[in-house]
DNA sequence: ACCTCCATTTTTGTCAACAATATTGGATTC
DNA sequence: GAATCCAATATTGTTGACAAAAATGGAGGT
């Protein structure tokens, strides 16, 4: 077996090569723009150009990757506009999954999303926080909502469709300081509704919530445009 | 050139395979739940497998197809739990294109649809009430708000990613007596609030109204449910 | 008669070669 | 010296062949 091997298993390999493909992109380790070239990747990664043609048209419906016919796939490029245009998906998103959520989520499920919470507090006391926002799949508030919320055409379409841009936006334009600890306090305004079954307010707090950190990235980009313009 | 070539001219192959196969699906030429061989396709289109698997692919990513590792692409089968999942989402992302519609369309955008609401008021009165819903694509009031809302991403969740599915579906839970007239009214009242550029009720009535389109399925379920059981 | 197991067949997954298209670099011309 | 065109190169698109996995159908046993 080649080098670059994916040895192990079960997960079929489009699965494995599109996983690690999306690591490599959250992780910066393919830089945004960069052109991703078939018969490259598929010796790096020990395989043939069909599976990577696969692995890319998953990446493409993930909008990781664009393709322009003939020229290629490349990275997505981070632009600030596409930021806040996936802010406000999301604000749609989550919060019908949060309202969902409120009612449908069983006893069991609600325990651990509040004992998550908790642990969540706890990091940030000891990080003195600083990057709370560093969780990920199934350590996400976010996500756990999402999955909890009963629609799995809803809780694919934020924890599978968006989920990796989303991470990789997080990444760019990390938590600015003093948000986590604004973060969590809000993150236990929308547990508190969810516990008590109020749909409606659940959602209200999650679409503020995100519209609010949609709304902290806005401003920290008008002043990186204007420290530049000096 | 083989018979059932795609002839003419300028969009890519698995572009325009990509379009006859969603028509396909959509006039229900293939049946829901119908098994779709590689092989089988690629003769019918008159290509090869490559190109099949690639259109397979992107249908994936629009629910038109499910696959199974190993086993093959199927035709989505629509239960009526899945629809009613549609429906919510697409409460939650139509309205946020309606809000930002509301803010973004431009004079001329919103004349346009002025018109076309215009032409859907005669539509129905000459065909007495029946088959309002059939149109599609620019003729579709959904899909004018979801292009003119000035969000790239959410335009494109709207009309590229659930579009199609959306239509499958319409064509099977047909438009019941009476509900043309009254969607049109809601799709009025949507276009006034838009048209007075109040974001915040725009979105509250398109949430509302595809919110009465569900329940109003949900309800031919239930009678439905009602009858096969005697 | 029904179920189980195994061989056969069909179908998907992978690969390498070929064709078509885009990109690149250099030579030529103004 | 700069721009333009063309040839050379590299990259994507497509194809048919092969490998691996799943579905099928029949024989044998209970």
């Amino acid at each position: 077996m080649p080098p670059g091997d994916l040895s192990s298993s079960s997960p079929t390999r489009p699965d494995q090569l599109l996983e690690r493909l999306q690591q490599a992109i959250v992780e910066g380790e393919l830089a945004p723009g960069q052109k991703l070239r078939e018969a490259e990747l598929a010796m790096t990664y020990g395989t043939s150009r069909g599976p990577i043609r696969d692995a890319l048209r998953r990446l493409e419906a993930q909008r990781l990757v664009t393709t322009t016919p003939n020229a290629g796939a490349r990275v997505v490029a981070l632009s600030e506009q596409q930021l806040l245009e996936l802010y406000q998906v999301r604000e749609a998103l989550e919060g019908m999954t949060c309202r969902l959520a409120a009612v449908n989520m069983s006893q069991a499920q609600i325990d651990r999303l509040g004992a998550l919470l908790e642990t969540h507090e706890k990091e940030i006391e000891r990080r003195a926080g600083r990057e709370y926002f560093r969780q990920h799949g199934d350590l996400d508030f976010h996500y756990q909502i999402a999955v909890g919320c009963g629609n799995q055409l809803l809780a694919t379409a934020v924890c599978s469709d968006h989920y990796q841009l989303m991470r990789l936006y997080r990444r760019k334009f990390s938590a600015h300081r003093g948000r986590p600890r604004r973060a969590l306090t809000e993150h236990q305004r929308i547990f508190a509704a969810v516990e008590e079954r109020d749909g409606e307010l659940a959602e209200i707090l999650m679409r503020r919530h995100i519209s609010a950190a949609r709304r902290n990235i806005e401003r920290s980009i008008e002043r990186r445009a204007k420290d530049e313009a000096k």
